[in-house]
Parts: structure tokens; sequence; C-alpha cells
DNA sequence: CCGATTGCCGTAAACGTTTCCGATCGGCGG
DNA sequence: CCGCCGATCGGAAACGTTTACGGCAATCGG
């Protein structure tokens, strides 16, 4: 069942058949009507490959994630439900989803771009995938429009959009005081990855603006694994004038912080009170139920969307570097910070 | 650059072109070489569009999972797992892959049969979605091959693939009583998915197999999420002669049952030793860590493209009802049921 | 030496759409 | 009545490939 097929049965011609589905103006309500019909009847689908070959756009947008390697656990845990969120928001957006793949071969680098002209991809959307990845940085240097969701990398139709990982950080230490605690740790992720530094930077930002110290041992790096969380801990409930509470920038981090503080006898959150970042889901099983940070995959999904639709409409022209787009986090109380709960 | 400028550099017809690049056998090695050479060059890509327009077939497969509805937790943590096993199984067979989204309307019933159509889609993979989605019937009656991961429904060109989760339930059991544990309760997910059902199965056969009496409060029903798992091991424990093990059919209900112990004053695993199924991120990160039943996830993903290869190589004629895989499970023994671990 | 075979390549017709360019027709003002 | 205009439609040319078909050498067997 072709356009032809259906223009011969509704007795007009392929380009009417073509102009009544696609809503265009210069038909006539009635056959318009007469030929939507039909075609449900009919079960007519139009063919995309055809219709992007003529009309040299394909309504797709590429994905990728995880750019090979599988490690980085930080994000594994949330990157469902932002994939989910992508997904939904391009799919309102009446655009198709193709999944893009990292070759594990060295000498394909372009794999990605290749893919985008091939399938005539009209943008990409990038998760959480660390910025040294070759492969994707031939992307962002090319022309293609790029949306990277927590991601760093930069190029001349490229978009960042992420968390607000400074005021999420700042939030917790705030809420930490709040409840009384003055000597306050963090535990950092790899300070080269942006949101890692962001966070720290929250944490340092909120404890100058309340007046509270930061002796140098209450800064400690991990990993965002459990591991990397528990040998804080420990590190950290070693300090002679050891802290009341500590902010992970990561939950892996804090439930190994958790840990660490049980192996030393102490009770959460009496002894010690723990805020971590992300919510995974792990967050709302432990016990006690993890504090922490939540990013909004929802929102993340649906700005990395609208501000790639920005770059795809925008003219050659205004290519001024598009500004990041930053997403509002939410802190969840649970049982880890506050007591009695 | 299209294949006609590139068979104007190269001083041939656009036929050799195509011909050079897709290996086929009426070429010379040198123009062969040639071309390659400048196609590299030249940064050319064939436009997929067009060869799906005219071999009729895009190499292009759909993925859906998730139904809509976001709930079911049950799958959610593995999805990931399952979903990158898929990319890369897919990608290694040299097929694209393309996100279908079920719409939120009623009326779209047959959006994914359409998508299909629309696409030229050659089969569809889908993962861990619930039998009454109306949606997926129409696309399973249809002559569409597909192939479901975890998931139950028949249909013409239907292929099942899922871990054995009978063996998995029975290997749990086994270990429970080697350990010397005689009275082990269970606590299942919604007996009306598949899944669920088996997974009970392989407990009642290997109590019977190991002699063990299981009187009928020792069978309780939960709903894969952490609350019911949480009452079912208060339930159990209630029981004047309670059981000292509890085999539970998804680790969010398992990690329920050891908070219910812990509730009730009991040391896992001394007191209760506790096994669940799936081994999603929490299960490493709780403490005790939860022993647990893993599915092969990679196994799970490079059966089901095999499967659908399968399915889409198959002549009309052999439509015997495709044989369901299924993949093993791999025990994996940590804290909550070995003691000093 | 001749007909048939083989290897290599070009011409052109598809594939299913969209869209440019006209054509037709009825109505309208002058 | 004439010319013009807007509304509605059809014809046909694209879009970038693949592939059936045929052609032209060179080779080969006898």
């Amino acid at each position: 069942m072709n356009i032809r097929e259906l223009a011969r049965r509704s007795g007009v011609s392929t380009a009417t058949v073509s102009r009544a589905l696609n809503d265009r103006a210069e038909v006539s309500e009635a056959t318009r009507a007469k030929i939507r019909r039909l075609a449900s009847e009919l079960g007519y689908a139009p063919n995309e490959p055809a219709r992007t070959l003529v009309r040299r756009r394909s309504d797709t947008i590429g994905l990728v994630w995880d750019s090979g390697q599988e490690a980085l656990g930080q994000h594994n845990p949330f990157l469902l439900g932002l994939l989910s969120a992508v997904r939904t928001a391009l799919s309102d957006a009446d655009y198709h989803l193709m999944l893009l793949t990292t070759p594990s071969a060295e000498d394909q680098d372009g794999a990605h771009l290749q893919a985008v002209q091939r399938h005539n991809l009209e943008g990409v959307i990038v998760l959480t995938t660390p910025p040294d990845d070759r492969c994707l940085r031939v992307l962002a240097d090319s022309t293609v429009p790029c949306a990277g969701i927590d991601t760093a990398f930069t190029g001349p139709r490229t978009v960042r959009v992420s968390s607000d990982n400074a005021a999420g950080a700042e939030a917790a230490v705030q809420h930490l005081y709040e409840l009384g605690h003055r000597r306050i740790a963090t535990v950092t992720g790899p300070l080269h990855l942006p949101p890692a530094a962001e966070r720290l930077a929250g944490y340092l930002r909120a404890c100058t603006r309340l007046g509270l110290s930061v002796p140098p041992e209450y800064v400690t790096e991990g990993d965002f694994f459990l591991a990397s969380g528990e040998a804080a801990g420990k590190r950290l409930l070693a300090i002679p004038d050891r802290p009341t509470a500590i902010f992970a920038a990561g939950d892996q981090m804090a439930i190994g912080a958790i840990h660490a503080a049980a192996d030393a006898g102490l009770a959460v959150p009496r002894d010690l009170a723990v805020v971590g970042f992300d919510d995974i889901d792990a967050a709302a099983l432990v016990r006690p139920a993890l504090s922490t940070v939540a990013q909004d995959q929802r929102g993340l999904g649906v700005a990395a969307v609208e501000a790639l639709r920005g770059l795809i409409d925008a003219t050659a022209v205004d290519t001024v570097q598009a500004q990041p787009r930053i997403i509002p986090t939410r802190l969840l109380i649970r049982g880890s910070s506050r007591p009695g709960v």
C-alpha cells in the first residue's frame, strides 16, 4: 500500500494525497477528509525513508550514551530515567530516535559523524559521557547540533544541559547546618569531572556563607563508587576533631560512608548525618534511607530536546555559543540525615 | 557528497561505485581499491534512506520497552544492562537500532506496527513488558518478527527469550539447604506474570526434591517492590514455626525482608538467611550484601538478536512456533545468606 | 581461426515520496 | 463581456541508491 495506490483509490493524484496528509492548505476540506478516511481504512502509512530522501530531513535524532566502557558507575543508576525522559520528550516533539553505538575498534573515530550523515540525523543527544571520547570529539567539532546532558564538551553547535550541581550541594550543606551540624565534611568525585568540581564548589560556597571552617582534611576525594566512599568515611572519622556530618557527591559514596560509620560503631544519623547526590534506586532501599540531592531527570530530558531544537532551527547566522541550561535539583530528606524518620 | 560525485571523481559509473563499496564480485580489485580510497578521502557515506528505499530493507530493528507506565519496578534496575547488551549485540550483527515509543493516547493501538512499516523495520525486540499491552498485541499478532526478553506474548512470528527462572530459584533453595536450612519460605511476585510463576515453580520443585515440607503460609505473594517484601517478611516471621531462610523472587522484596528481620531484632544471616533474584545495583550496596540469582543480561541480549535473526531469515514456510530460548542464571553468594562474608 | 564464455563495466529503470510549475474553473469587479 | 484572481488539483521532476540488462573486450577450447 503506497501513495500511488491510495491516490488511485481516492480518484486523485499522488500530489493531492501528499498534500492532504501533510496538512497543506491547497486542498479542499472534502477531499482531505475522504483521503484521510481511506488512508486509515487501508492502513496506509507513508514510507519514511522515501520522505527523508526527498525532504532531506529525517525527523530523527541520534542518541549516544556510555561511550564504550561501561564503567563510570556514577551515572549508570539514573541513566535509565534519563533515557526514558529523553525518549518521551522527543516523541512529544514528533522526533524519531535512533540509538548510536560507539565502535570498539580504534580506527573508528568519526563513526558517530558518519552515522549522522548516513541517516540524515538532525541532531544528537549525548548522555553523561566523559569528555575524552575521540568519537565524540569528532562529532562535537562538526556542525551537527549536539545536546549533552551532564557532560562537558564544546563545539560549534553544542549545548550543555546539566543539573545545578553547585546549588544542589549548597542546599545539602544548608540542610545539615539547619539540623545543627557545624563540622561538615565532604567526599568529592574525581575533580577533573565537571559535575564533581561543581558540587565541591557548592559545598565550599555554602560553608563560607554559613561561616563554617573547612579544615583541609575535611575535603577528601573519591571515585563515585562504593568502596571509595567507605574509605573516605574511614579517613574522615579518624580525624581527631571528627565531622558530625558528611556530604558525599554521589550516592554510592554516601552509602559507603554510612558503612564506615557502622564499622566505627557510630549510629546514623544520630552520631553522623550523611547526605548524598543523585537519588539512585538504592538510596531508598538502604537503611537508614539516604537523604540525597535528586536530579530532575524529566526536566533534564525536556531541556535537552528543547535546546537541541533551538540549535536545529537556528539559522547559521546566530551561532553565538548556546547558553548552557541548568536544571534545578531537589533535596530529598530521609533517615540518614534527619533523626526520627 | 553523493555517489554520483564520487563516481565522477573516480572516473567510473555509479553502478561500479555501488558494487565496489558493497563488496560485489563483478568489480576488479584495482578499481575497487581506488574507489575505496577516494571514498574515505572524501568522507563519503552512503545515504541509508535511499538504500532502504530501493533495497526495501533497512537493516534496522525496533526496540520497545516499558510500555507506557513506568511502574513495574521489578525490571527497571537491570533494564539498562539489557538495553546495553541488546545494543551491542545488534551493532555486532550490523543492525541499526530505533527506539519505539508507546503512545499515551488510547486510540493509538497499532502505533508500533505503523512505525515498523513506516521505517521498514525488519523486526522488533521487546524488553520486559507486561503481556496486556494492546499496542504490543497488535504487533505480536502481525507477521513482524518479534523477540521478547523476559516477557510473555505469542504470535505468528514471535520468540521468547528469558532467564531460566525455575532453575535459578531451585539453585537458590539448594544453596540455602546446603547451608543447613530446612525451613525455607518464599515471597513471590504477582503470579500472573510468567517470571514470578516460574520462580515459584522452581522453589516448589527444589523443596520436594530435597524433601522439605512447605506449609502453605510459607508461600506469600508480593508485588516485586520493597514495601511488599517488608510486609511479607513481617508475616513470615510471625509464624510460630518461623522460617530460618527466605527466598524472595525479587531483590527489592528480599531487601524488604531483611528490613523486617531487623525490625524483629533478628540478625541476617545468623537468624535469617535471605536470597533474592535479579542482582539489581542495590544488591551489592546494602548491608549485609544481598545473595541473589543474577540474570545474564549480555546472554539475554545476544540470544534475543540471534533468535530475531532466525525469524527474519526464516522462509515463510518453516513457521513452526519458534522455540523459546532459556538463558541460565548465576547464583551470587553474598553476606545475606552465608555467615562470615 | 571461430564461437562461446568470462570478467568488467555502463545505461537506465526502479524505489515512494514531496514539491515546483502549470492548468483549469468559478467568481468577481469593471 | 473581459481579464484577473484565488482555490484546487495534476504532471513530472527530483532525492540517492541498487540492480537488471546489455555491451565490449579478452580468453579459451577445439
